[in-house]
DNA sequence: CAAACTCCCTGTTAGC
DNA sequence: TGCTAACAGGGAGTTT
């Protein structure tokens, strides 16, 4: 399931294929995917636009369009989730689709991006301002303006578990279950940590964790760990789907838990559950 | 604000 | 061996 380092590692390989090129023509297979405009919109609107730059916002993949139309300069953004199980890929027109291609872009030196989503969960959007999408994201934990003092400051007011604050998009974005566990595992934090009772320390041990994690993740191209629905890059992940291994720390067994409805895993001596206040 | 639950989907897997 | 049902997962939205 692709998350920060996943899509990062998707829009850095499509740039060289997508830079400059013109789409020409675009079909959708499944119209549930495609949030906004409608079909008829959406293909109008795309037709002759160019590729101008290509960016990453949290878990979405950003892809600024340009084209003229009645002598004036038309911007749009197209805007693609992959969520559980998406993928994009350019290939040659000619070259056979494969089983889960839900939208295809043909570009105009013959080859093709193509949105492949096993699950159809993945979310498609073409809009003026991206900021109507993206604008409710909490802060890109590898933004080199990003702080620890920043990071202690986003947790003012707010109560509950440690590990659902993580995976909330408008708290920090990027991060999903994999890296949560990853982080936090390598914070020596329990996911049901009492958010509120972080003290500076832990919180700053925190931030270094998440970045740490997602750089690593980055440089290997993601992880191929899960459920295997989509393989991206190496990177081993140290406790997430590892229940009942060794703990690369300490050689305890993972735990799995759940947390917040989500599959959650931890090493029960590395990450102790903090005692209840009585 | 938090937590629980629903919805959208299909491939995998556990259970019979 | 073959079938079915449960499950996983991100995130928006709704309800408690």
């Amino acid at each position: 399931m692709p998350e920060l380092p996943e899509v990062e590692t998707v829009i850095r390989s499509l740039r060289s294929p997508l830079l400059g090129r013109r789409i020409d023509d675009v079909s959708l297979s499944w119209k549930n995917m495609l949030v906004r405009p409608s079909m008829q919109e959406f293909r109008e609107e795309l037709l002759s636009s160019r590729f101008v730059s290509l960016d990453r916002r949290g878990k979405y993949l950003l892809f600024r369009l340009e084209r003229k139309s009645r002598n004036r300069l038309e911007r749009k953004t197209l805007i693609i989730h992959l969520k559980m199980s998406g993928n994009l890929n350019v290939r040659l027109a000619s070259l056979e689709r494969e089983r889960h291609d839900r939208v295809i872009f043909a570009l105009d030196d013959g080859n093709e991006l193509r949105f492949n989503d096993t699950r159809k969960f993945g979310r498609v959007f073409l809009v003026p301002e991206a900021e109507d999408v993206v604008g409710k994201l909490g802060p890109e934990p590898l933004d080199p303006g990003f702080s620890k003092e920043i990071f202690r400051a986003l947790f003012a007011g707010r109560r509950g578990a440690l590990k659902p604050l993580l995976l909330n998009q408008s708290f920090i974005a990027g991060i999903g279950n994999i890296y949560a566990d990853e982080s936090l595992w390598r914070a020596k934090l329990h996911p049901k940590t009492e958010c509120s009772k972080l003290g500076e320390k832990e919180c700053a041990g925190l931030f270094k964790a998440i970045r740490e994690t997602l750089a690593l993740g980055i440089k290997y191209c993601g992880t191929d760990s899960g459920d295997g629905v989509v393989p991206y890059g190496s990177y081993r992940t140290k406790v997430y789907g590892r229940g009942g291994k060794p703990c690369p720390r300490c050689r305890t067994p993972i735990e799995r838990i759940v947390v917040a409805q989500r599959g959650t895993h931890l090493c029960p001596a590395c990450q102790p559950q903090p005692r209840l206040r009585r």
